[in-house]
DNA sequence: AGAGCTACCTGAAGGC
DNA sequence: TGCCTTCAGGTAGCTC
């Protein structure tokens, strides 16, 4: 699911119920996602306050008054929940229902103003993870340090990409997909991005021109924004942690199009070949 | 360097 | 109804 769109629309969702709320109340109902919690995870939290809610790549970073850094990925499947029950938030989380057997961490937020949510956390494959750093660890960790460039950002551009891709034989899908270049693409946003710029999946790298970098570059700005103005996409189990489900899912246009017609005047069948294990669709006459 | 495969884990969907 | 295979937004690790 949640590739930089979504997270960013979960960011924004959580940001009025975090932001400036002290934690307490953590709950973990299993030892690990992908990786195990953190030792003292819960007592960590509870307490603490969060300062800010920040995005970098595909993570999600809340910022604690403990010196502290809440680092979570949402794997595949990872959703936050805001619970606005009236009752004791306290109080019913201690049983977890059996329909909930992929709800994974509950804490309560408390504004200055003495409202309160709970927050939980779901993720059925358990891809995601929650990691607890302090500033000087984060920045220093090799997995952080080689994210690349934010797509949204000016960092990304026309030069930048054309350095990423200069004397290289791969091909533009596995250039994108690649979290050390432009950090935040995955699967869905890079098909969508080659389709608008026209080029073909399996384009060599090293053959861009500035032209089409340049084209590439605005298509992969113009896709998140479009994305992101939509809430994200909701395949599957995708939504914002208000419940409410993106549906830039409706504008595809060649993600799961397979067999179905281009929609250029000047296209062709939606085609989807395998590339690095993950499925691109593209279509085979207007992208080169 | 880059391709290709595996692994992690569950659930949905389709074929029979 | 089952039982089987395939596939899914992610990342990491291995071999060749």
């Amino acid at each position: 699911m949640p590739e930089l769109p979504e997270v960013e629309t979960v960011k924004r969702g959580l940001e009025p119920y975090l932001t400036d709320a002290r934690l307490s109340d953590t709950r973990l109902h299993r030892a690990n996602l992908r990786y195990d919690f953190p030792r003292d995870f819960a007592r960590h939290l509870d307490g603490a306050t969060v300062l800010r809610l920040e995005r970098r790549a595909k993570y999600l970073l809340a910022h604690l008054d403990t010196q502290r850094i809440w680092v979570t990925h949402l794997g595949m499947t990872g959703r936050f929940q805001i619970d606005h029950s009236d009752e004791d938030l306290g109080q019913y989380y201690h049983q977890v229902a059996p329909d909930e057997k992929h709800l994974h961490f509950q804490t309560v937020a408390t504004k200055p103003d003495g409202s309160r949510v709970r927050l939980d956390f779901y993720d059925p494959r358990r891809f995601g993870f929650m990691l607890l750093f302090t500033p000087g660890e984060l920045y220093e960790a090799g997995w952080y340090r080689s994210l690349g460039v934010e797509p949204l950002s000016d960092a990304l551009d026309a030069d930048y990409l054309l350095s990423k891709a200069h004397g290289r034989t791969l091909n533009l899908k596995a250039l994108l997909m690649a979290q050390g270049g432009i950090a935040g693409l995955g699967n869905i946003y890079v098909c969508e991005a080659l389709y608008r710029a026209r080029l073909h999946p399996e384009h060599r790298a090293g053959d861009l021109t500035k032209k089409q970098a340049g084209a590439l570059v605005d298509a992969i700005k113009s896709v998140l924004s479009d994305a992101i103005a939509a809430g994200g996409s909701s395949i599957s189990d995708f939504a914002a942690a208000s419940g409410e489900l993106g549906y830039f899912q409706h504008r595809f246009c060649v993600y799961d199009r397979e067999g179905k017609p281009c929609l250029r005047e000047d296209g062709g069948i939606i085609e989807r070949r395998v590339h690095q294990g993950r499925s691109s669709f593209f279509c085979p006459k207007c992208q080169k």
